[in-house]
DNA sequence: TCCGGGCGTGTAATCGATTACCTGACCGGC
DNA sequence: GCCGGTCAGGTAATCGATTACACGCCCGGA
């Protein structure tokens, strides 16, 4: 492949005023035409990695999925990538899988390639290469999941509209005995939007009593399947189930059906997340919908803004409610 | 952050001994030990793009996927990304969105970063960078769709085998009268699977007459809606429908629910791609599963191969059907 | 005692770009 | 006619590693 050199002795000039007519510098009308031919001619490409050596800026963004075969961090992903390149950024994609040990090892390969800043939606309740690249000064934005004890800034959603909107669906549904399937123990947002449902429904009389609350031991579709299970043998079983993640909502659906119990007749149902294949599920899956390709877009912008070294705050954007058939009522479109 | 110099004087040696040390050459156990003793106080990591510009090799590989919202390709770059950290080698994903402008504008960026190598699963019906990068020698490898013209291995699943098996299947159930909903013209793929699909039901005395072959406009479920509703508007609507896609199976299904229809009971469904969600669908889709993992396995060994100067063959690995419900029979597990 | 070989380590070139600094040509004003 | 300013464009340092080559030391054999 071609390299400056080449150019420079096809046009015939120095390799620095190549570097100039590449990068909008000085050069005048003639050379500049001169050596723009030679480029053509050679087919020539500038070697990023040899930029990025001199310049100490790779143009490569990092993002540290927690899970990429799950929709809705697929979609995140896929709005991450399209916000970085439309701004001339590279995205490499790690996949945690649930795993701090694959975080960290993925971490860990991302600042060994010195990327100007790093995204991450951690799995876990965090991990110790977090704290390492904050130490190294590389620009670092959560995604999705806060981490306690990082100082970084956190891109994600918040369920409190869209939950007292749910609350009042519910209500005016006459569900009287809502039950929540929580994320594993120690998750913030988990937590957080338990809280809002409780508070939401509250407003509406409606109590959230423990025993209507379970804690699922993962974010897969079994996890929530479990759940819903224990809350279908309660004596008195809920009438209406959140899932605060799509995948657990998919195994409590699961467990309904094999009961031959129906969605929405015997139990309500909805989900966190609103991936694609909701629509497609018979019923259709009332469900929160997170601003996807806003969060994605964000989270790009806010680490652009720590890249080029000015303060970035926390970005909170809202949810809202897709209503579709889970809860027994008609869509409204 | 430290770089091989400050180790060296910290060490009291030369850079060159640095070097040695990390990569295993020559030194003495004492001087060794120094090194050693420096790096890890300093916390040094070497350079990657240093290294990656004067070894010419980066250690990354490209992955180019056609859809990365298409749950079966997600699992395939998940599946890619694998077997590449194990092997030592970061990957880029580039998602095309089936665009073929998109999935050029991926390539070159790729190129520019002096990947060591590079998988595409090409959108559309190929692309001029596909050529670009065979005549930059960036070694290639074709995953899931072989595109005429581009001198480069392919690694796919065939379903021949699978599709034998379906038609079997189909017949032992007493369906007589199959439709095919068949990816946009001129895919292979798509072409191929209904080649193997028209075979395997001729040797059961089966038709697979045109007016029960629908093409697609997209590989998305409102592509495959569209078709599914043209073939039950027939005078002889089909008993049983293969779609050559996941997504595509999806909006089919969608269709025959809304005109009140039941899977199977009055028409069966099968699926190309077992995704993870057929199987809490209602009921359980049987589906055509292609060996995700062992093809991104088999898609980077393929790549490496090529990298390392070796010659390296097409792949093809057998897909195999899953039974489940779609067709009236229960599971068999 | 001297010489040769082997081994450990240092010196410096190199990868391909960017960029600070310098040079020389040209022009205008006094 | 001389001097200073402007500007195009060349020279060379630099980023941080790897590695060819050279050097010097030590040891063994003659």
């Amino acid at each position: 492949m071609a390299n400056i050199k080449d150019v420079a002795e096809r046009a015939g000039v120095s390799v620095a005023t190549v570097s100039r007519v590449l990068n909008g510098r000085s050069p005048v009308a003639g050379t500049r035409e001169r050596v723009l031919a030679a480029v053509a001619e050679l087919g020539y490409r500038p070697n990023v990695v040899a930029r990025a050596l001199r310049t100490a800026r790779t143009r490569t963004l990092g993002l540290v999925i927690s899970d990429l075969r799950n929709p809705f961090f697929t979609e995140l992903a896929d709005a991450v990538e399209q916000e970085a390149r439309q701004l001339g950024y590279s995205l490499i994609i790690g996949n945690a899988g649930e795993s701090p040990e694959q975080q960290d090892d993925h971490i860990r390969t991302l600042l060994d390639r010195r990327i100007d800043g790093l995204l991450v939606s951690s799995a876990g309740t965090g991990s110790a290469m977090l704290g390492e690249a904050v130490a190294t000064g590389t620009p670092l934005v959560l995604l999705d999941r806060e981490v306690p004890g990082v100082a970084a800034p956190c891109v994600r959603a918040e369920g409190r509209s869209a939950l007292t909107e749910l609350a009042a669906h519910l209500a005016a549904l006459g569900r009287r005995r809502p039950a929540v399937i929580v994320a594993p123990a120690g998750t913030p947002v988990g937590d957080e939007r338990l809280e809002s449902f409780r508070t939401a429904l509250a407003a509406h009389g409606v109590p959230l009593p423990p025993e209507r609350i379970g804690s699922s031991p993962d974010l897969r579709p079994e996890g929530g399947r479990q759940v819903m299970r224990r809350l279908l043998d309660l004596a008195e079983p809920p009438d209406a189930v959140l899932a605060t993640d799509n995948l657990m909502a998919l195994g409590a659906l699961d467990e309904v059906r094999a009961r031959g119990l129906r969605v929405p007749s015997d139990v309500a149902l909805v989900a966190f997340d609103d991936v694609a294949w909701f629509a497609h599920l018979d019923p259709p899956l009332t469900a929160v919908a997170q601003p996807t390709r806003e969060l994605g877009r964000a989270a790009v912008h806010t680490l652009l803004e720590r890249i080029e070294g000015r303060e970035a705050p926390s970005v909170l954007l809202p949810a809202h409610l897709v209503r579709r058939r889970s809860c027994g009522e008609p869509p409204t479109d």
